[in-house]
RNA sequence: GGGCAAGUGGUGGAAUGGCAUACACGUUGGACUUAAAAUCCAAUGGCCGUAAGGCCGUGUGGGUUCGACUCCCACCUUGCCCACCA
């Protein structure tokens, strides 16, 4: 037998057969024994998989193998992300069923997930469109509910004109759709939200814990979040005569620059513009400003360098921290959904109050200065000032560096009851409304007075209705059977809630959901305790805001109701780069796409693996390259042909004292592999693991074994049983063949656990010490590696090559790093 | 505008204060072969030199250090995230 393709096919089913058979990969609920929770994000069922999804599991699947072998009790699970627009679409197209589209997808994939060989614990499969599953989506909205989490808004919202929905702030990318790319409309109606917003704090402070994620993710995070500390500031708002009409707040992370403000602004989209404006000669240009302003798309909106406009309301905002009237105006640069709407405007000290304040020939009044420069002059400034300066005309102020008096006047407000200091975020309550069919339907109908009610839990599941028609807005408002809701007690019949939940819903709890699939609870405490978190979590960078975020607030809300007692999802976190075929991402529509599945037939998946992990840090970017996993297939046949030629068993135990340098050399060079893989595959360095593994290789070839050299041959069965064990996570099917050919005692390697290494035997008698003269190498000398530091300095001199650069009189320092180098400094 | 990450041979990459370019791919030469493939062996950063050897070299410019790809400062380039966020 040699490894050439069809044996390598044959032994890959051979074995896949043998795992399955004995169930050797499902998770024991053994609570006595150490856990590891390894976890893939789990898949869209988009079709069948690309060369991404083979890079993700790949990785897993080498952790979950690796902490098996080292005896750990592996939860390693796999599902689907089933429910979602692509399934909707396709039935629109195909006149086929969301259901049918789905789950042909789903089974195509994992045929292929099988094929390749992960070592999922199919026992707990789960997917989101199961109403095992989602009858839980609707029970956690329930406990929100109850908790005061939910709440319905009618709002501005982005609305999708391809896709026929709304989207999610977070599903608009560069003012278009996230799927359809179209560009995104402004509507305005009843949405469902979910408060967030209230775990804003926590969620941004507990990014801190999260040491083994990697900080871009936690810095993207803390963006998201947004925190700013500041004051809110109340004015009083007056008429044309100087009566007090209303009151209006504002926040600014700039309390420093309180007597600077001359003029205040609130958003198009403010209530007040209208109120304050009415039935005076503002209320036309007013109106015609906001219109103006509503017709923008958020392109258009977001643009760039975007001018600045705006126009007078008629009304003023009296300043409390110096008792000056200044004018309200509505503009186009103030947001209505950030802070409350409304903002102080110092054009001094703020570079778009400034533009606006320049376009509008309104006043600008200079209240900090440069250090150690001249004062500003308000009239000939060209830009703001925003560094940190001088305080002036800011009465007791004055002198004062801007810096200190932010606290400083934040106090002075409070004091004065004008100002508290507040925190805002720019995270925003989640809109989890949907006007489609393929989601989790929201468990909810309205009375008669049109409030929403809820469904009783022992109710749920509210199930997907089959009479729905596709293609003319929202699928659910077509069903009859769906829209009454008749309830059991009363026997009235009410109208239900035909919104269904977006997608991040289901995805935000699934993880915990793995830990204990029953049909009586969303599952049981003490499992859930037991295994999360999950100790190594692996996926795509884009997901590193959204998915993440609800998964971190959706646990902290469990633990909040008393589900569970672990706060953070994810304890490590991976996010793997993508595949690239000549320096471009592999797509379908750009059609540069290496089929795994043609790989797989040609050089099986042991080596498809080897070539994923070896060419680049799991979190860089992967080339494709056609002849390096041709290079991965030579290196596992180089293993196959050391165990077909050259291992034979002998009985006889290994004696020390017959061992030559050489016997020692590979015996010291398998005890440092041991150490070297055991560590990399720690802290998922593969591609350095597999290297060392190839040194070893190496090392294995040049040593000899003579005919009848018992000693020798003990050697090299030695290490060529250590070489398959290290190896047996990264190409499992070929390790466990050749573990049968080597005198395995158990029916698969994963049962024989991780092989363990001899501190002592990694010491070195003599080694090779780097010289250097002022830090250039100019010399190698061999050394008994207990040398002292006046023995190294005195065989060092002893060096021909040494001498000719260093006369013993003209040193002048003497360094010398055990087991590394001297330096002589002449 | 703010934040984060990265920049090393022909290519993927290794080394995170101590031999720069491990390991692999590719290329070139050789062995084996009637031949090819496969396999095995050798060479492979640049410049100077017949050679021994020397000099230069990790985006650029400074600095710290006996010693810097690695640490510090400034800049350039690329990628990603956020962004009229008050």
């Amino acid at each position: 037998m040699s490894y050439i393709t069809e044996e390598i096919l044959k032994i890959e089913k051979k074995w896949q057969k043998i795992w399955e058979d004995n169930k050797l990969f499902q998770a024991q609920n053994d609570t006595a024994k150490p856990k590891y929770y390894v976890l893939e994000m789990y898949p869209y069922p988009s079709g069948k998989l690309h060369m991404g999804h083979v890079r993700n599991y790949t990785i897993g699947d080498v952790l979950a193998r690796f902490r098996r072998m080292q005896g750990f009790n592996v939860l390693y699970p796999m599902g689907f992300d089933s429910f979602g627009l692509p399934a909707e679409n396709a039935a629109i197209k195909n006149k086929t069923n969301p259901k049918e589209w789905t789950e042909a997808r789903m089974n195509d994939m994992v045929a292929q997930m099988k094929q390749i060989g992960l070592s999922y614990d199919w026992s707990r499969f789960l997917y989101s469109h199961s109403e095992d599953y989602y009858k839980w989506n609707q029970w956690i909205f329930l406990q929100m509910y109850k908790q005061g989490l939910v709440y319905k808004k009618k709002s501005v919202v982005n609305w999708d004109p391809i896709d026929n929905t709304v989207l999610a702030n977070e599903q608009v990318i560069d003012g278009k759709g996230w799927r359809s790319g179209a560009v995104v409309e402004k509507r305005e109606i009843e949405q469902w939200f979910i408060k967030i917003t209230d775990y804003a704090e926590e969620l941004l402070s507990d990014l801190d814990k999260l040491d083994d994620w990697p900080e871009r993710v936690k810095s993207m995070q803390r963006n998201w979040i947004g925190k700013s500390e500041g004051c809110m500031i109340t004015f009083d708002v007056v008429d044309g005569t100087g009566k007090k009409i209303d009151e209006i707040k504002t926040f600014t992370t700039r309390p420093d620059t309180v007597f600077g403000i001359k003029y205040v602004v609130l958003a198009a989209e403010h209530p007040k513009c209208i109120e304050w404006s009415k039935s005076t000669e503002y209320e036309s240009p007013v109106k015609d400003f906001i219109a103006d302003v509503a017709k923008e798309t958020l392109i258009e909106r977001m643009a760039e360098g975007k001018e600045k406009n705006g126009t007078a309301l008629g009304v003023f905002a009296v300043n409390p921290a110096n008792g000056k009237k200044v004018p309200l105006w509505v503009a186009n640069y103030a947001l209505m959904d950030y802070g409350t709407g409304a903002v102080m405007a110092v054009p001094a000290h703020d570079q778009r109050d400034f533009e606006f304040a320049k376009k509008y020939q309104l006043p600008v009044s200079v209240v900090i200065n440069p250090k150690d420069q001249d004062a500003l002059n308000a009239d000939t400034m060209s830009e703001a000032f925003v560094e940190v300066g001088i305080m002036t005309n800011s009465k007791e102020f004055d002198g004062v560096s801007s810096d200190d008096a932010k606290l400083k006047m934040a106090q002075w407000m409070e004091e004065k009851g004008f100002g508290s200091r507040t925190t805002t975020y720019r995270l925003k309550d989640w809109l989890i409304s949907r006007q489609r069919y393929w989601g989790t339907p929201i468990p909810i109908y309205y009375d008669d007075d049109g409030n929403p009610q809820l469904i009783p839990e022992e109710e749920l599941p509210v199930k997907l209705p089959k009479d729905v028609e596709f293609g003319k807005g929202n699928p659910l408002e077509t069903s009859q059977t769906f829209i009454n809701y008749t309830d059991p007690k009363s026997g009235k019949t009410y109208r239900r809630e035909t919104d269904t939940m977006d997608t991040f819903f289901d995805s935000s709890w699934y993880y915990i959901r793995y830990t204990d699939l029953n049909d009586k609870c969303i599952f049981d405490k003490s499992l859930a305790n037991y295994w999360m978190p999950v100790d190594q979590y692996i996926g795509g960078i884009e997901h590193a805001i959204l998915h993440l975020l609800y998964s971190r607030f959706f646990l902290k809300f469990f633990r909040d109701i008393g589900l569970v007692d672990e706060s953070e999802p994810f304890k490590r976190l991976l996010t793997q780069g993508m595949v690239l075929l000549s320096g471009e991402v592999m797509s379908k529509s750009k059609g540069n796409i290496v089929d795994p599945d043609e790989i797989l037939k040609k050089f099986g998946t042991d080596s498809l693996r080897m070539f994923i992990l070896f060419a680049a840090p799991p979190e860089d970017q992967l080339e494709w390259n056609d002849d390096a996993i041709e290079g991965s297939w030579r290196f596992l046949s180089r293993i196959w042909k050391l165990v077909e030629h050259r291992f034979s068993i002998v009985e006889d135990e290994l004696n020390v004292s017959d061992m030559d340098d050489q016997d020692k050399e590979i015996e010291r060079e398998r005890n440092f592999t041991i150490k070297k893989v055991t560590e990399d595959l720690s802290s998922y360095k593969f591609n350095t693991a597999i290297s060392s593994l190839m040194i070893l290789m190496n090392k294995i070839d040049k040593y000899k074994v003579p005919e009848g050299a018992l000693t020798k041959q003990i050697v090299l069965n030695n290490v060529t049983r250590s070489i398959i064990q290290l190896l047996a996570p990264l190409a499992p099917h070929m390790c466990e063949e050749l573990w049968q050919k080597c005198g395995a005692t158990q029916y698969s390697i994963i049962l024989e656990g991780w092989p363990s290494y001899d501190e002592a035997a990694l010491k070195q008698d003599v080694i090779e010490l780097i010289v250097q003269v002022n830090g250039k190498l100019r010399s190698r000398i061999s050394i008994p590696a207990d040398s002292s530091k006046e023995d190294v300095q005195r065989l060092a001199l002893e060096d021909e090559k040494v001498q000719q650069f260093v006369s013993s009189d003209a040193i002048k320092k003497f360094i010398y790093v055990p087991g590394k180098l001297a330096n002589f400094v002449v």
